[in-house]
RNA sequence: GCGGAUAUGGCGUAAUUGGUAGCCGCGCCAGACUUAGGAUCUGGUGCCGUAAGGCGUGGGGGUUCGAGUCCCUUUAUCCGCACCA
């Protein structure tokens, strides 16, 4: 649709500018803690400025966001609605390290055109709160939370984190064996062997406690990158960015101790208005399972191995045990005559990486270490084995085999012909020889079997019973795991936070408060040193005024992202990250949107973040993100045409049948309704200049596939387009209409027409047929306050339950109503301006201001629903017949059953469908349905 | 393999939460105005059928006076996790 100037009534390209210009003179947006109103806190998750620009897709989220926001300050909310950058990030270095520009410039490039590009959408964001992760005075912040990070522990008792001193007062006073702090593996010591220490032991330890700490860990080393990457940024063996080969390899790392948190970041989940499935991926992410921890004893020897399992009323089956390859103790328990195969096999498996492993699952592997435990219920004899199915960071590195009632179990057992013995059973089936299965019998239903002390319990009683049975003998004890694992906190990369760290006697330190930031140095290069160091090894000085080194590595990209949501309540606070009367007004985020891809990454490092603030006493809720929503992805739809093999023809979509073709992607920017403007297409690349086309009906139909959108795809759509072609408001309209905002859906501007339509219709109410400004102040028929008040409520109930794609329906049918009834009454019109100021913010000033008002729409109030302009006298009820309808009948509301019933049946068309059949039933529901059964 | 979500006209979707299936929009068909139309306006448009009528919410079964909605089962697609003991 192409619109000459003249023609044009509603000239959006006037109208948005001109507001966006007053919104920006006025300060329209910005907002102050205000104690007389409400807040209400509406977050987005900030972008990473990169260089390809927005596309329409970026804006989905910020546009429901933003008509959530405008309703809740119509309503009288103070509402905080801020916007900023998450501006750390890989490709604004690997961009460095092809140009020799530096991140920063590119940066703020990239910066300014997202910029531009959302202000001409028209959001009500309070620029004045602008943060970005890389500028000094942010990142401030988050070199400070990470030293309240390494002068911190985790008392298991209280569940919170305390004061490094606390704990050291302790060990002066007890030593470590009583204090139940989150530590990694250590050895107990008193203490007299505490105080007798040198600092530097002493140090050594503490770093054991402290929530940031050093520790020699496995990483996810990229070689391509150079750097150590989170467990979330490597998908098969490859870096999520750039698809670089990833290996395990021992480094010593910064880590945040996140799993302490483990147990309150799953039951606070309860409290959180986020989705199921959302939930539920953070509960698999942080993986609880409940079970024991048991301690076998060595045949021959006086040593013991733990185990842990979630089973333990299956002991009596325990036939074998596995240890990881990795195991500290594989090392003593193989004896002489194994030793080289069990050398031999972990050699085998430290060669292959990961995704060796996971392509070849199926295979069973394992390899007997020589030694044999103890069960300590059956006193048998179990041989050990290891095997790769066995993972050491989980549990204990060690399980007791039952592989009658554990797959993987009975698979190793099968394998290697280790005996299978059966302990729980269906209730009233009869035991079977377990050898026989093929499959183990997993189920926590049954009763138990060949279990001398339990035998006859069902399983829930049986595994209390032989944990009971365990602690009261101390051979083992109740224990709940986790599968959330410390975050890996080092980067070796430039682009991202210094540690505030320096290294004395090669013992980590903190820099003072008053010291922070810590500011990131110049380097003549981004890359490594020659010496392998991160590209910070460069910097000249990169030490204190003292003379010791600085922390070379820097901080991740989920640093910056994990408190911002604090600093938007007190952007330019020098003293602290948030002042304590802005975080008690603000308290946290009401409403959160956002992509889903942050599942397990950004939402449980920023979760994990506050409540350690919270702890601490700096903020003042434990939860950052209340109610949190997941926008749909936009896809891309892609448009195709049909080259006829070895010519210059192309074919339209519904003639290619005839033909050899080539399917070929066109860019969807110069299709409209898939129609290919053909005069564009030749211009479009060299090689289709002198392209011919057969068409169909005249015009070349293009097909189309739904894909990613993407630069090669040939369908990128970017907002800008949208908007010079039809404005922000039509935009904004149509990315709602599109459908359910969770829901992903191709980008398709088919339907685009239809929303700008509706604009101009809206216009013209407003006006009469010289598009000159026409609203009368007569009285409002009832008719025309039915259309209004209908449509009040509909557009209140589905902004509070976020359907905006049928609050866009609901206005369409609106302005259809009032123009069949020719309505230009200010009392309908004036409230229907609120109502679309949310979803249409432009075109609802200029008609405020034409309606003779001096101030914003934006401080207009909401209308109020009155339900008797609604009320209708009559109600057409639909008649059926054995449930299905069959003719309608006008009847005054709410008519008693017995009356209703006799009007249906003394109604001509009755007789007619029941064919002279006996009626067996009527039913009456009220103001909804008669049914009648025959 | 485990967990989660989705499935409705040619297309995007809607359905007061167990009560008229297909609202709104696109597209399509017909007409009006017009020098013209990719503008605007009017009417039509789930499928089969000339019609009467029948069939219809991925498939099969069930509960109910009544099922897109609830239960069982099955298929397909998408997403998350993946030897977690």
């Amino acid at each position: 649709m192409k619109l000459t100037y003249k023609e044009m009534d509603y000239t959006f390209n006037e109208i948005e500018p001109k507001w966006q210009e007053y919104w920006k003179k006025n300060k329209t947006y910005k907002v102050v803690e205000d104690k007389s109103k409400s807040k209400f806190y509406v977050l987005d998750m900030f972008p990473y400025p990169s260089g390809a620009g927005l596309h329409v897709g970026h804006p989905l989220g910020y546009i429901a966001s933003d008509i959530y926001s405008r309703y809740k300050r119509l309503n009288g909310f103070n509402v905080l609605h801020p916007m900023g950058y998450d501006a750390f990030g890989l490709p604004a270095e690997q961009y460095a390290i092809q140009t020799g520009q530096h991140p920063a410039k590119t940066t703020d490039i990239n910066i300014k055109r997202y910029r531009e590009q959302l202000d001409k959408i028209g959001f009500s964001f309070d620029w004045s709160r602008e943060v970005r992760t890389c500028e000094p005075q942010y990142y401030k912040w988050t070199q400070w939370a990470f030293v309240k990070m390494f002068n911190s522990w985790f008392n298991i008792d209280a569940q919170k984190a305390e004061p490094i001193e606390k704990l050291l007062l302790e060990f002066e006073k007890n030593g470590n064996t009583k204090v139940n702090a989150a530590h990694s593996e250590t050895t107990e010591f008193s203490a007299s062997q505490w105080n007798a220490l040198s600092e530097k032991d002493k140090e050594e330890i503490l770093l054991n406690y402290r929530l940031a700490y050093l520790a020699d860990v496995m990483v996810n080393w990229c070689p391509a990158l150079g750097t150590v990457l989170a467990n979330d940024e490597v998908k098969e063996g490859l870096s999520v960015r750039g698809g670089h080969p990833v290996e395990q390899r021992k480094m010593r790392q910064w880590c945040l101790r996140i799993s302490a948190y483990a147990k309150r970041l799953l039951d606070d989940l309860e409290r959180l208005e986020w989705t199921d499935s959302l939930k539920e991926i953070q509960r698999n992410w942080i993986g609880r399972s409940e079970g024991a921890e048991m301690l076998f004893k060595l045949k021959d020897s006086e040593s013991e191995i733990l185990v842990f399992t979630t089973r333990p009323d299956t002991i009596y089956g325990a036939t074998f045990m596995v240890l990881a390859p990795e195991s500290e103790l594989v090392d003593s328990l193989t004896t002489p005559e194994y030793r080289s195969a069990i050398e031999g096999y972990i050699a085998d498996t430290k060669k292959r990486t990961e995704r060796e492993r996971m392509s070849e699952a199926k295979k069973v592997t394992g390899q007997f270490t020589g030694s044999y435990a103890i069960n300590p219920f059956t006193n048998n004899p179990i041989p050990i084995w290891i095997s790769e199915y066995v993972l050491a960071g989980y549990g204990t590195g060690a399980i007791m085999a039952v592989p009658a009632h554990d797959s993987r179990d009975l698979l190793f057992a099968k394998t290697f012909g280790l005996p299978i013995v059966q302990t729980v059973i269906r209730p009233g089936e009869t035991p079977s020889d377990p050898s026989t299965w093929s499959e183990s019998y997993d189920s926590k239903e049954g009763i138990v079997i060949n279990s001398d002390i339990i035998n006859g319990l069902d399983v829930k009683s049986a595994i209390s019973t032989i944990n009971n049975f365990v602690e009261e003998k101390g051979i083992g004890k109740k224990k709940i795991n986790y599968r959330l694992r410390d975050a890996i906190f080092s980067r070796q990369r430039y682009w991202g936070e210094p540690f505030p760290i320096y290294y004395k006697d090669g013992i980590p330190y903190p820099l003072e408060d008053k010291q922070l930031p810590l500011e990131l140095p110049e380097v003549d290069a981004y890359l490594p040193t020659e010496k392998g160091e991160p590209p910070l090894g460069r910097a000249t000085n990169w030490q204190t005024s003292e003379g010791y080194p600085y922390e070379m590595s820097t901080m991740p990209g989920f640093a910056g992202s994990s408190a911002y949501y604090l600093r938007y309540m007190d952007p330019t606070n020098s003293e602290a990250l948030v002042s304590k009367e802005a975080n008690e007004y603000w308290e946290n985020v009401d409403l959160y949107i956002g992509g889903t891809e942050h599942a397990t990454g950004h939402l449980i490092y920023s979760r994990f973040w506050n409540k350690f603030l919270y702890d601490l006493g700096y903020v003042c809720k434990d939860e950052p993100f209340k109610k949190l929503i997941n926008q749909g992805m936009i896809q891309g739809r892609s448009n195709f045409v049909y080259r006829v093999k070895g010519t210059n023809k192309y074919v339209s979509l519904n003639l290619r049948k005839d033909y050899d073709i080539t399917e070929i992607h066109v860019d969807v920017n110069i299709v409209d309704n898939d129609i290919l403007d053909t005069a564009k297409f030749k211009t479009w690349r060299p090689e289709f200049a002198d392209a011919e086309f057969i068409l169909e009906d005249g015009k070349y139909i293009c097909g189309w596939a739904v894909e990613k959108m993407s630069k090669s795809m040939w369908n990128v759509v970017s907002p800008d387009d949208i908007v010079n072609r039809y404005g922000a408001d039509t935009l904004r309209l149509y990315e709602m209409f599109l459908g359910p905002l969770e829901q992903s859906k191709p980008w398709d501007t088919n339907g685009i027409d239809g929303v700008f339509k509706f604009l101009r219709r809206l216009w013209r109410l407003f006006h009469d047929n010289n598009n000159s400004f026409a609203v009368s102040n007569e009285a409002a028929t009832p008719q025309e306050l039915k259309t209004l008040h209908k449509t009040i409520k509909k557009l209140t109930e589905d902004i509070e339950k976020f359907s905006f794609n049928t609050g866009v329906s609901a206005f369409m049918i609106c302005v259809n109503e009032l123009t069949e009834q020719k309505c230009n009454k200010r009392a309908i019109l004036e409230p229907l301006t609120v109502l679309i100021a949310p979803y249409a913010p432009h075109i609802a000033e200029e008609l405020w201001s034409l309606l003779g008002h001096s101030t914003t729409v934006c401080d207009a109030q909401w209308p109020v629903f009155d339900g008797k302009f609604v009320v209708d006298s009559t109600f057409t009820c639909p008649v059926s017949f054995n449930g299905k309808t069959r003719f309608m009948i006008d009847i005054p509301l709410n008519l008693p059953k017995e009356e209703v019933e006799k009007m249906v049946l003394e109604n001509e068309n009755t007789a007619k469908y029941l064919e002279g059949k006996p009626l067996k039933k009527i039913i009456v529901v009220p103001n909804k349905i008669v049914n009648v059964v025959v």
